[in-house]
DNA sequence: CTAAATACCTACTATGTCAATAGGAATTAG
DNA sequence: CTAATTCCTATTGACATAGTAGGTATTTAG
């Protein structure tokens, strides 16, 4: 289940890239239209900045601008940052410890079909459809 | 993320289908088939059994068995009964309270897209099919 | 130069979920 | 009667979630 995080950190990007031009857009004003906690949004969009997807700019007329054309994020790259995986079990997280069953596993195929369907289909939509929508 | 008590469900079910045939099998044997704590398999098992998707018999010679043929089940039921939803988010659990946001959320239609895709991939997949792969 | 607005930083917390474990009661076959 | 089994209730430690609190640093506007 993708958390608010995931949610919240998509919606700021959403918001960022339909307000796009020029001067940098303050959290106060991002959380006052998504109707989320600024504080709370504090949180996610320092991991925006740490993952480079946002430019922060501090002081009076200061605020956040994305880093790249929206058309060039993808959902999934967002998601990824904030949920930390898209994996759908714990043996499939990038650096899992590898599991003993792993060569006669009878649901292992499975959860890889699901795991490759669930990236590309997160990877293919782009920040650009998602704010145009 | 699909949690271990979906994850093992889905294992002890394919061992069921496995092991079919005339005698009930005891947890115990499932349980070391499988390398997991037969305590914790009791709690599965029992939200399996109050699905109605296995039968247990109490007393010796007692034991688990399906309670319809393997082609029967999908996988997506038995998960479904075991996480509670596969609903990939909050707002679209079943009974989640109705969003404010919902008539022009901009990542809904995506998480409903994604949604339809998930109950499709699990609930085409039978018991039968994993068993047998 | 000062005040206001902003990002940035560290810490804290309440609640809930996960992944079991513990100890026994009820049931049944042989 | 005994052994093997399911069935039942309760408890626990660790961790994640979803925030809140209170401040410091930075920069622009007047």
């Amino acid at each position: 289940m993708i958390s608010t995080k995931g949610r919240y950190g998509l919606r700021v990007m959403i918001d960022l890239a339909e307000n796009e031009g020029g001067k940098p857009v303050p959290l106060k004003d991002i959380a006052e239209r998504q109707a989320i906690s600024k504080k709370y949004l504090e949180i996610i969009v320092k991991e925006l900045v740490n993952a480079g997807f946002v430019i922060g700019t501090s002081g009076k007329g200061g605020g956040y601008k994305l880093s790249r054309d929206p058309r060039n994020y993808t959902a999934g790259e967002i998601l990824e940052v904030l949920e930390g995986t898209l994996a759908p079990v714990a043996c499939l997280r990038c650096g899992a410890e590898s599991c003993k069953r792993e060569s006669f596993c009878k649901t292992l195929p499975m959860w890889k079909e699901y795991a490759q369907m669930t990236h590309d289909f997160f990877y293919k939509k782009s920040l650009m459809d998602l704010a145009e929508s």
